[in-house]
DNA sequence: CTGAAAGCGCTTACAG
DNA sequence: CTGAAAGCGCTTACAG
């Protein structure tokens, strides 16, 4: 046990000026770099802050301001799974980037399941100027009616039926699954299966939409599409069912490299080979595409640009800026070992 | 592009209580949670928020009250390789867990090596009551005279000469590196090479110092120590060179299981045989030990319980109360096929 | 149990 | 270029 030491009090606006021999407002000016101080008014103050270590409290000057100067990134998501999931940390990576260079703090915020309601409230009490939302459900009302009290940029529609403009920036899901079928069709393989992501989000549900609309284009139809949660081990159990209950395919498209990751170990574990027996794409250009066996074939997004671009549109909105509405990244087909 | 549409007005103190009738002291009572109200002048204010939606300001409350209920974990390196640390994730949730349980808010910091100044600024503008920081190197003076200004609370010994308390939650690393390099000598193992962590931060030297410690008491010498980075690419790299070098050995401690990953594929890429070849053992029960080709044998710690201890220490700073300056957590030792 | 009033540490027209 | 003063939205003794 120790004993409490007294806490050392901050250096008040106050102080300063007293000790520079001007009001608070020049030292307001100076803090806040106005040009409407003279040289050695500025030069007093400038010493005075350095004497005494001061730094603004930022309570008091978001009080005054009606700004607080920092933005929070919102993930839905637990802990757990945020970690585990490489698309998040570039994303936070990309964001974190951005925000660096302006003069905004990134707040992160896990909303883990116990109390969402004090994200929102955290959200609603001024605490920031405006939310980055990834990963976004729909069953999830929390952010719904935020849209009105703060400047929100989501990362990948939301399915939110929202009356305000809502700001995304995300990829076109559709044309990237399709593209990704249309690698494996152009093997000649005609038993396409899909191992699809949650339905409850956007692009869980846009990939499941272009894989159909591949295999229909090509006087297809599917031969098994089963719902995932987009980690390796669901698919892996997936692919194990199918595998399990005869289905028979010589195609496969998994809505995250992560799933593709799982199927691709239940095969093996199948002897079933890849690509000779099937032919396997996935969307995401991850860690877990290129340490698979064999390596995926995938559509590439790019997270670490999506987090910056996100960050740059809310700063822009929150600065009062026009932005779209809608911002669509390009994606890219990398070819790998698995089609 | 879109028009901007016009941002709602957040509900005030002052809206509430003239809606309710009353006063503002009286409000702020009732969000309070005081007991001085009287019931029938509650259920008047309650309706009154639930009706406009209201939540406090957090920065006039900050302001009035001196504290802002908000705690940051400020995570002194990169988000690459704060992403790649499974200990990180760890600890975070741990942290995050018990948070969630308080009236408080977590913020977590990465302060990227661009403007560690800016966190600096951020934790002495008053944005929080008090911080946890994790893996502390040396060199980073940035938080040394930030103990007198805040609470704070380091997971891992600092070697900060801070004349400040500071309060620390770790393990025993020498402890812990002497057990796992013990386990190899009882392997019979003469020849013992170890791969140390980075000699600016307590844990890579103390586990260097534990290692010498176990062999010496067996009469013995090291055989080779190389200093890596903590992380499976620099274990890799510094096994090859030792194989490159015709170095001698027949047992080998990493200080972290990543590096214990990276060695063993570099091991298994030479055509060593572990353990027949060569006993290894390492400090970290992560999903690289777990993952590791053959499993390793290591010491665990349990950074989850670290992050709980260690938010709920700040927590209990922050109230006043008085805690130890040191809480060493127990390890335990985890045989699996390495050693 | 309740309200009037001072105060938290800033910023910012306004006047000079 | 500079200062006196009002105001940001709360909390909290103080008085009743």
């Amino acid at each position: 046990m120790s004993t409490q030491e007294p806490r050392k009090p901050q250096a008040t606006l106050e102080l300063v000026a007293q000790r520079a021999g001007v009001s608070r407002a020049t030292v307001s000016r100076v803090v806040n770099g106005s040009d409407r101080v003279k040289a050695d008014a500025r030069k007093a103050v400038e010493q005075a802050i350095r004497e005494l270590n001061y730094v603004p409290n930022r309570a008091a000057r978001s009080l005054a301001q009606g700004r607080t100067n920092s933005i929070a990134l919102v993930v839905p998501e637990n802990t757990a799974k945020f970690f585990a999931d490489p698309y998040f940390a570039k994303v936070v990576q990309g964001a974190a980037q951005y925000v660096a260079g302006t003069e905004f703090m990134l707040t992160l915020l896990l909303s883990t399941e116990s109390d969402p309601a004090k994200t929102t409230r955290y959200l609603q009490g001024g605490n920031v100027d405006g939310a980055l939302v990834l990963s976004h459900h729909a069953a999830d009302r929390s952010y719904a009616d935020l849209g009105s009290l703060l400047p929100m940029v989501y990362g990948g529609r939301t399915m939110s039926t929202d009356q305000n403009e809502i700001y995304v920036v995300d990829i076109d899901n559709i044309a990237a699954a399709r593209q990704a079928t249309e690698v494996i069709i152009a093997q000649g393989r005609t038993k396409l299966a899909m191992i699809a992501g949650p339905q409850d989000m956007g692009a869980g549900l846009d990939r499941l939409t272009g894989f159909q609309q591949a295999v229909r284009n090509a006087g297809l139809e599917p031969a098994a599409v089963e719902i995932g949660d987009f980690t390796p081990a669901s698919g892996h159990q997936i692919m194990q069912r199918l595998i399990g209950n005869n289905v028979d395919f010589d195609g496969l498209f998994t809505a995250s490299a992560q799933m593709g990751f799982g199927a691709l170990q239940a095969l093996a574990e199948a002897g079933i080979k890849v690509p000779e027996d099937v032919s396997v794409t996935a969307v995401d250009d991850d860690s877990f595409a290129r340490s698979s066996t064999p390596p995926l074939t995938t559509i590439a997004q790019f997270p670490e640009r999506q987090g910056e671009i996100m960050a740059e549109l809310l700063i822009k909105r929150i600065q009062g800026e026009q932005v779209p509405e809608w911002s669509i990244m390009d994606t890219q087909l990398v070819l790998r070992d698995s089609h």
